[in-house]
DNA sequence: TGAACATTTGAATGATTGTTCAAATATTAT
DNA sequence: ATAATATTTGAACAATCATTCAAATGTTCA
């Protein structure tokens, strides 16, 4: 024992068992990753606005169709926006108004001091 | 016009008008994405629960001190945390709570389905 | 059917990022 | 001063990521 090592039912034990497991605290991160990029973060600061396609979006932000789409399958894909198929286009919207409340959330912070 | 440019005054620009400026975007973004990676979001999980020096989180996360510090210096970097010399230690704690507010917030989203 | 439009996909590229390792700094005790 | 402890720092490496470009898919309309 040369006191760098954690000792037997030390204050590591301790604590850890007070955070959150793994699977949730990955979850939660990986939230808030995907919000973590500007681009997307824009998307969702549009469909808050109003429902939209791929298109108007990209024309909103400047962006490729493509670049547009890559996005929103990455929001999609955690249930952040869902779209539905509107003849040939895709209509997205917010999957639920959690997002807003989270983002908000966050504007607080960013806005304070 | 070939129809795939935005029209003058269409529906680009008047959505445009209501998105918060570049720089509230890009601050908001770049919260998220400081709490967007598992190490971090476990650090300041830990910080909820009680004031923690380097050592003792690097042991109750089993990670290195040095990738503990590095974290801790990215969250010190948008004052999420704050860290105060006691002795040889530095003992760091949230640097208000509203970080707790956002990560709560967060985890209302991840928890349910 | 064929042309035009809207969206998606995959590969490639450049940029960013988390961790490791070794070395530096700072504080306390012998 | 020397040794031991606590934290920080910088360079390096592998991994991840956002965008671009070109091509593919799917839909509408003539």
């Amino acid at each position: 024992m040369n006191g760098k090592e954690e000792k037997i039912g030390g204050v590591g034990e301790q604590i850890r068992r007070q955070l959150p497991d793994d699977e949730t605290v990955f979850a939660l991160a990986e939230l808030f990753k995907v919000l973590g990029d500007p681009t997307r973060a824009k998307i969702l600061g549009c469909l808050q606005i109003r429902d939209l396609c791929v298109g108007e979006i990209a024309d909103i932000l400047g962006m490729s169709d493509s670049a547009v789409s890559h996005q929103l399958r990455v929001l999609r894909g955690i249930k952040l926006v869902k779209g539905t198929k509107e003849g040939k286009e895709v209509k997205y919207s917010l999957d639920d108004d959690h997002v807003t409340k989270i983002m908000e959330c966050g504007l607080t912070h960013v806005n304070e001091d």
